[in-house]
DNA sequence: TTATACATACACTTATGAATGTATAATCGT
DNA sequence: ACGATTATACATTCATAAGTGTATGTATAA
């Protein structure tokens, strides 16, 4: 075939990963082929292997192509000031995470992929190394926020700030396991806000 | 090769279960061969196929191999009436769980295999219900226990029962992947009881 | 004219499932 | 009780399918 322009080039390459977190998400990582997620780009193998090494490259670029935003965006609404409560903005950051992934079909599809359709083993342990540090940096920023909640005065006292932000942490990452094994079913999804509100109700003064 | 007595073939199919589940957690489901389970279980595939139709029933043996007993314990000290705060049933049944799952490396083996080294997927399917089922079986018990609570006095009022045992559920799922993730590294596991503590303390009136 | 953006073809490896082989428990008839 | 028969518990072999990485071809943008 031809050669494309470098924008051509650009979207096939994005078309690729498009392909590739849909065939991932249907199959499974391990038994997705790169023909296969050729296929469902409309190209050949060629092409895959012209943009990317190989499967686990792809697989690094297809994460990151969601991953980052999402960290920024939960980032900005947890250290925002426009919360007089600190208690509040981390409540609001939760449900904010959970509707950005009620949103984006992008996001939920890595996140599956990342948490369901993955064996997190082998080569793929530097994956998961850098699939578990944003859940590492995310428990040391809710600590320090629950300190600032702790020293304004609406945290209900008895339990240090550490123990608060690890409680947390397991509630958020509970839940969102749930929400992927059970396929964002509408029952489950309608009680998380309710559910972050008790979970915050709970440490209130 | 001869044939061999029914009870040592009862053995060397306990060995080919043994042999999957220490491969399967290494290498995960979808890397591991069937001929290398049955070399390290110091057989040939021959083996394998004649005690197991292909590889997913291989699977589900030894899960089950393990995942039974483990609910059952669970269960007695969850309804036990040794404690005359329902609480306290519940807090000894979360730390018991834990307890269970350092001290019994095939559990754990079997647990990390489900969770981070199958891709839930397709064919898996079937598996995926078998795991989630008991997950769904526990919330319900934990509702019951919580309205036992409510009745007994020692409950914190303001939230139901269902709200109190949804956000347990997710806090122990999320607290096992943690641990899963990170391997049971002793900084986090030292830690699991006095989690459980705080998040019982948090509903106590 | 050259480097790019792929498609195509090739060589190699690995896994699966079934077929076949085989020595011996287990069973059955006498 | 003892040999003959049969079913068992595997090992071995075979046929086939898929996947990977690389090498090569090629039209065209740069």
């Amino acid at each position: 075939m031809a050669r494309k322009t470098r924008e051509e080039a650009q979207r096939t390459r994005q078309q690729i990963i498009d392909a590739a977190r849909t065939t991932f998400n249907q199959h499974g990582v391990a038994r997705s082929s790169l023909a296969q997620i050729a296929s469902a780009a409309g190209l050949t193998r060629g092409a895959v292997y012209w943009h990317f090494k190989n499967k686990a490259e792809l697989f690094l670029s297809m994460r990151e192509d969601v991953f980052v935003p999402m960290i920024e965006r939960m980032d900005t609404t947890l250290f925002s000031n426009s919360y007089s409560d600190p208690l509040d903005a981390i409540e609001a950051a939760l449900k904010d995470f959970f509707l950005v992934l009620d949103e984006c079909p992008n996001l939920r599809q890595v996140l599956e992929i990342m948490v369901l359709r993955c064996e997190q083993v082998d080569e793929f342990a530097e994956i998961q190394a850098e699939i578990e540090r944003p859940g590492q940096e995310f428990l040391q920023k809710m600590e320090k926020v629950y300190q600032k909640a702790a020293s304004h005065g609406s945290l209900r006292p008895g339990q240090p700030a550490s123990a608060l932000a690890l409680d947390t942490w397991a509630f958020i990452s509970g839940l969102l396991h749930a929400l992927l094994t059970r396929g964002f079913e509408k029952k489950l999804k309608q009680q998380v806000p309710a559910m972050i509100v008790t979970h915050m109700q709970l440490r209130r003064g």
